[in-house]
DNA sequence: CGTGTTTGACCGGCGC
DNA sequence: GCGCCGGTCAAACACG
């Protein structure tokens, strides 16, 4: 801080040390010490100035007052130069301020410049993108169903596989919230399925939404509410095995059922507070429901952490166009619209039949059911184009297959679409779903969570023991 | 013997 | 207040 002005106004506050009251070189020094504003000259070199001068003057401390007329007009002239050199130092202060604004609006015009520029160049770009691939999908739509049969390759490959498209995924939950919650597009931002919750919550934007909480509990008690997915797959399986490990801690018979609901507590971490409850569907008993509640406070085995990534942004999706009437528009966390997200009703909806308001996603219809719904989600959108990494391959494709694979060439799409399909379509995508669900939920009483995976903003307000209010419940199902 | 499952008891919320 | 119901606990049991 050597700037002048500082040094004014540090001078300002320094005592003059050395007066000759007798001399006119005296005179002259109290003026410039006073008015020193300008004098570039350090504290240290006036003293050698001084000496130099041969003036033995000495400081007393005082500011004597005396008869002598020539003295007092030496202390009027010391006042008034004191004004002056603070005026001069507010001066120079206010040119600097000056300088910094001139200078931070011609920066802010420039980046507004750029941005302009960039925003006119997009927007002819992604509309032309979006209209090659439309075109494109309409002729490839058997390429997508010949990758059916690599399905299988590729979850038997298993973790490893599914860890190369998802590109690095080592450090467990955290990842989690990171891909969850920066899920962006060239039309605004998909909300994280957390954001989404707290939506639920209250909080949200939507009338329809806020409609239906405020018609099953106070605002006062959405804080306390607990998130819950329940996944519902086809399987032949007593449970679905989605990567993690359980313990079962009770069986109960359910009403309305005849298949009894089990009850598991995740063992995979001491204190890991996440749940989840297994009963077979009463109207078509091979479909399982599997219902968790709560985040795990631990990292992820692989099987469920890559998977996790994968359908992370799907369930995202689902949240975001929690509802419960049909296509409405969706309106996420930070206010855009995205009319293009218009859920199907069949494979997802959110409901407060029960005491908690419940986002069912309904995929046990036939055909490939993430797609169907990605394809009602965007109509035009290939997954390559989806504004969310769904499956993990929009974003991380590009890097595997090539640089050029984001030029639409119809080559490179049927790749992406191969593998999207060969994912979707496969049985045991419903084990990774499951995992990726169980990962997505936050736990409200979780605040140990590892690697500070806080990604639930409506979990950190649930209370442990609080008495039984209506919660959020999620509900997938799969084929 | 350690770990996981089974199963009846218990608890608390909710509706009548 | 009472009963129902969902959820949890914990002792007993099974298994490797």
């Amino acid at each position: 801080m050597d700037r002048p002005q500082d040094m004014a106004l540090l001078r300002l506050r320094n005592p003059i040390k050395e007066v000759d009251f007798f001399s006119q070189n005296g005179r002259q020094d109290v003026t410039e010490a006073g008015a020193g504003v300008a004098s570039p000259k350090g504290h240290q070199e006036e003293e050698a100035d001084a000496l130099a001068r041969g003036g033995a003057s000495v400081n007393t401390g005082l500011y004597l007052l005396t008869v002598n007329s020539q003295a007092s007009q030496t202390v009027v002239e010391e006042q008034k130069s004191k004004h002056k050199s603070q005026f001069s130092a507010l001066r120079i202060e206010l040119n600097r301020v000056r300088d910094e604004n001139r200078r931070l609006r011609s920066m802010l015009d420039q980046l507004t410049e750029s941005y302009t520029a960039l925003h006119s160049q997009l927007l002819p770009a992604v509309q032309q993108k979006e209209h090659e691939i439309y075109r494109w999908q309409d002729g490839t739509t058997s390429v997508a169903r010949r990758g059916e049969s690599s399905a299988h390759q590729i979850m038997e490959h298993g973790p490893a596989r599914m860890r190369m498209i998802h590109g690095n995924s080592e450090d467990g939950v955290g990842e989690h919230s990171s891909s969850l919650n920066i899920i962006s597009s060239d039309r605004g931002i998909i909300p994280s399925a957390e954001t989404q919750l707290s939506q639920v919550d209250g909080s949200s934007e939507n009338p329809n939404l806020m409609q239906e909480t405020s018609s099953t509990a106070a605002p006062s008690d959405l804080s306390n509410r607990r998130e819950r997915v329940s996944v519902r797959a086809r399987s032949d399986a007593p449970m679905i095995s989605d990567g993690c490990q359980w313990r079962k801690y009770g069986q109960k018979m359910a009403k309305g059922n005849p298949c009894p609901r089990a009850y598991y507590r995740c063992t995979m971490a001491t204190g890991c507070q996440v749940r989840k409850q297994v009963q077979r569907c009463a109207e078509d008993k091979a479909v399982l429901i599997t219902t968790y509640e709560g985040k795990h406070n631990h990292p992820l085995p692989p099987a469920a952490k890559a998977m996790a990534n994968t359908t992370s942004a799907a369930a995202a999706m689902l949240l975001s166009g929690s509802t419960t009437s049909k296509d409405s528009l969706v309106a996420s966390a930070n206010g855009f619209l995205h009319p293009y997200i218009l859920y199907d009703s069949t494979m997802a909806t959110l409901s407060a039949s029960t005491s908690f308001p419940t986002i069912t996603l309904d995929l046990t219809q036939s055909g490939n059911p993430i797609q169907r719904l990605l394809q009602r989600a965007h109509p035009t959108v290939s997954p390559l184009q989806m504004p969310f990494p769904i499956y993990g391959l929009p974003q991380k494709l590009p890097s595997m297959v090539g640089p050029q694979t984001l030029q639409h060439g119809p080559r490179q799409q049927a790749v992406v679409d191969r593998v999207t399909s060969a994912i979707t379509t496969d049985p045991n995508f419903t084990a990774a779903l499951t995992a990726a669900i169980t990962s997505i939920m936050g736990a409200p009483t979780s605040t140990t969570g590892v690697g500070g995976n806080n990604v639930s903003s409506a979990g950190a307000h649930m209370v442990p023991g609080s008495p039984r209010l209506p919660k959020p419940c999620t509900t997938f199902s799969l084929n």
